[in-house]
DNA sequence: CCCGTATTTCCATATTTTTGGAAATATGAA
DNA sequence: TTCATATTTCCAAAAATATGGAAATACGGG
């Protein structure tokens, strides 16, 4: 992954809107939602989320696939795995590192919760 | 972390030159560096450098200490922990989680990639 | 073919972000 | 106190992004 690319996922991520819509994908699972019922549950007119939407998935983040007049967005776990993978990869210039999102060196008193 | 905190900071990291000062400071390690050097590394102008240190440092990813006429800046690991918490915590709805750089169920030894 | 639904593209406007010159602040030294 | 260095704050212009009405496109059915 391009540092380039990460700053256009990272920027994609960086909006409450599509925050919301990302993880309300990420939550609905691989079966995803039509653009309908995102719009409707984050209350956004339908040509904003669409924009939005397109840089999701322009970003890598989701994809989207089309059923009768729907079309119907899932969350890409790939892609954000990869964002991920970026954002950690390059951390502490490969020395002793003690970031991880979940798995602690020692998991000890701090990260206890989750 | 709230949402707003999580939008906060994908958008401090969703820059391309935020992003490269804020991996610079990763590589550089808990010593981190004078604003002066980040400057000079990156070509920015000054004041340039030091809206977007302010950025980073508002988002919580980075944070700044005065060594005489220095001001040092340093990266926050546990701020990047916690945005990468965020964004792991929420996926996939809790339920059968494929998500994860390297380790799907079992967050072994992160940190031994690459 | 025509109609209704679902969603996008077009596009102008509104809002937010980025940028760097000039001036201000902070610190240390002579 | 005056000077030089390091960096910030102020501010206004430039650039990028977000928003939603209107029109266009896609699909399925009658």
């Amino acid at each position: 992954m391009k540092s380039s690319d990460a700053v256009g996922a990272l920027s994609a991520l960086a909006q409450e809107n599509r925050l919301d819509a990302f993880r309300l994908l990420v939550q609905a699972g691989p079966d995803g939602l039509p653009a309908g019922e995102i719009a409707e549950r984050l209350k956004l007119a339908a040509p904003t989320l669409s924009f939005h939407l397109a840089q999701l998935r322009h970003a890598g983040l989701i994809h989207q696939r089309r059923e009768g007049r729907s079309l119907i967005y899932a969350a890409n776990y790939d892609g954000m795995n990869v964002l991920m993978g970026f954002l950690t990869e390059n951390c502490c210039g490969g020395q002793s590192c003690r970031v991880s999102p979940s798995a602690p060196a020692k998991p000890a008193v701090k990260g206890a919760r989750r």
